[in-house]
RNA sequence: CGGGGUGUGGCGCAGUCAGGCAGCGCGCUUGCUUUGGGAGCAAGAUGUCGGAGGUUCAAAUCCUCUCACCCCGACCA
């Protein structure tokens, strides 16, 4: 491709609403813009990058017996209120009406859709198992939008859904995924760690996130996990076993209430009482669903809302507002605690079980209740985990102490079971003619977000350097002086010569300066660069540079195909 | 949803407090020169100052409403 047919619109400056350096690089070397919140157009060099990471990803889904379908952006609304679904998801669903008033919603994730598409078509085991996929855009309406490509309203995705007849064979499909997904990512050239996760509104029992760890805010995933990649899972669906050694006394002591002026938070507390923080149970008070809940953890440790959500069932779980905790407590904020505590299911983490004469709020102004015990002083409804784990926790098996990371997720893989398949109807027969639904599983990539993820690695101080995988041109060919003939010629032939070898070269003919050639080279990172300038041309050689390296190669023209063909499969 | 901020030519911004010819840098067009790391000179083009309403002789500027975008928050009592 010449560079004058083509549209890359580089930009010297640099946009100040970008934050993270893959999405700056994106807008200035001219890959994307943006067209509102979260909403972005992709220029044609994203355009091929996404065709090479869609490319991969066919070849590695083809590979594991996947079957390519397309499946409607659009879906009518009950698909989405038979699995439950229109509610659960909530505010992140784009919906919108017809001209007939009805309701319709732009897909986020397309289990609805396929389950309702097998449930009219499956009739026997034997048309089992089955995995289709698609590559397409989805929509969610994001909270917040942000970080270009990474967290957008609308992007593209893999997305692959699975139908199973038993857990065994559910084993070997999603197997099969998780094997495709290394092999994916690898390619791309991502080192990737698999992690446990919750299932969020997805529902089913078990999933799984595809991380790539950075150091930079782009990891919006904090991951647990032990340093020999034993356990590893994301900080909201961590288990772990708690090492702090905790002082209890022997004997129960008897209850009494306090004035504590002035101190509220634990860390006001601990000091005015003098105690540990781990003496002290916060008592928090969360809205499920509309209805309060007292949640207790210890002092020292922080509430896990995804497992207080799980707990509960609760499709919407929010900590109470400073309204809502004075009148369901009859206290300000900071006071609250169990004992007394009249119609509120009281939800107690172990750790907290094994204290004796803790610290609670009294549910009045400016005091708390010292030597409190669970059982005599207030009966928990139930006793379940509900602690966030930490760094520095045991994993839940295994020996050593769990390390934090950051990560951006690029895939999931979710164990589905019958979910949708019972509320959706996608059932088949069995070899004695018994009716069964299907046992699912779904397994998304992100498309345009990998990439983006793949630049926060892939780049350096003058731009970025593509993975020659996924890169949008494997060369750029750059004659110096398009005024010289003696320049054009020898371009032109190469030009001719690589691309009839079927190597993608993107030839920059702009009558330009050679320092805007260059920066612009630099900033777009095609892995390969070959310059043609007088210095070489004396020597009738040409240049030939890695965008990752900085020693240049001095090669005679009738070489560069070979030479060309060997840097190639140097930087694979 | 709450708080803060920003909307001025393609991009980046000044001008707003204190009303009085709509500016600067980059980019763009044309010409000449230049040509190995974002060239120089010259001549140009490009704006409903986010939108609506109001105050005023006069509004980018003041007032009211509104829209969009950005940042922080919406767990750690």
């Amino acid at each position: 491709m010449r560079w004058s047919q083509t549209y890359i619109p580089t930009l010297r400056e640099k946009q100040s609403d970008a934050e993270l350096i893959s999405h700056q690089l994106l807008i200035r070397a001219g890959y994307i813009r943006k067209l509102a919140a979260g909403v972005y157009v992709y220029l044609p060099l994203m355009q091929r990058v996404i065709e090479k990471f869609s490319n991969i990803v066919r070849e590695e889904m083809n590979k594991a017996g996947a079957l390519e379908i397309t499946m409607s952006v659009l879906c009518p609304a009950e698909l989405w209120q038979a699995s439950g679904r229109y509610e659960t998801v909530g505010k992140e669903l784009m919906r919108l009406k017809d001209r007939h008033d009805h309701a319709m919603l732009l897909c986020p994730t397309h289990e609805e859709t396929v389950t309702h598409l097998l449930a009219g078509e499956l009739k026997s085991y034997k048309q089992l198992p089955l995995n289709l996929y698609q590559i397409q855009v989805k929509f969610r309406d994001e909270i917040r939008p942000r970080f270009g490509l990474m967290r957008g309203r609308e992007f593209i995705m893999k997305d692959a859904y699975t139908f199973d007849v038993d857990e065994a064979s559910f084993n070997r499909s999603y197997q099969a995924m998780v094997d495709a997904y290394f092999a994916i990512f690898k390619r791309a050239g991502l080192d990737v760690i698999k992690v446990e996760s919750d299932t969020g509104t997805m529902g089913g029992k078990e999933a799984h996130e595809f991380m790539f760890l950075v150091d930079t805010e782009a990891g919006e995933e904090i991951i647990l996990t032990t340093k020999d990649g034993s356990y590893a899972a994301n900080v909201e669906k961590a288990d772990f076993r708690d090492l702090a050694e905790i002082k209890t006394d022997s004997e129960m002591k008897e209850m009494r209430t306090v004035d504590t002026p002035g101190a509220a938070t634990i860390e006001e507390v601990t000091a005015f009482l003098g105690v540990d923080p781990t003496r002290l149970v916060k008592t928090l008070i969360c809205m499920a669903d509309g209805k309060p809940v007292a949640a207790l953890v210890r002092g020292d440790r922080d509430l896990n809302e995804v497992k207080l959500k799980n707990a509960l069932s609760a499709s919407e779980l929010e900590m109470a507002s400073p309204e809502q905790i004075e009148e369901c407590t009859g206290a300000p904020v900071g006071f609250a605690g169990p004992v007394g505590l009249k119609d509120v299911p009281i939800i107690v983490d172990p750790l907290v079980t094994k204290l004796r004469n803790f610290v609670v709020g009294a549910n009045a102004n400016e005091k708390h209740i010292v030597n409190v015990n669970i059982d005599r002083d207030f009966k928990a409804t139930r006793i379940v985990d509900i602690t966030l784990a930490r760094a520095g926790d045991a994993p839940p098996v295994g020996d050593g102490v769990m390390i934090a990371k950051r990560g951006i997720e690029v895939g999931n893989t979710f164990m589905l079971g019958t979910k949708y398949s019972e509320s959706l109807g996608a059932k088949f027969l069995d070899a004695e003619g018994k009716e069964h639904p299907c046992i699912m599983g779904s397994y998304g990539i992100g498309i345009t977000r990998t990439p983006q993820a793949v630049l926060e690695k892939y780049h350096d101080r003058k731009g970025i350097i593509w993975p020659s995988s996924i890169a949008p041109y494997l060369v750029e060919l750059i004659p110096l002086n398009v005024q010289q003939e003696a320049q054009v010629q020898p371009a032109e032939a190469i030009y001719k010569t690589l691309t009839e070898a079927g190597i993608e070269v993107l030839y920059d003919d702009r009558p330009e300066r050679a320092g805007v050639k260059f920066n612009d080279a630099d900033l777009i990172g095609m892995p390969i660069r070959i310059t043609i300038g007088d210095k070489s041309l004396k020597e009738g050689k040409i240049e030939l540079k890695a965008r990752c390296e900085e020693t240049v190669e001095l090669v005679p023209l009738k070489e560069i195909l070979a030479k060309v063909r060997k840097m190639a499969e140097r930087l694979k």
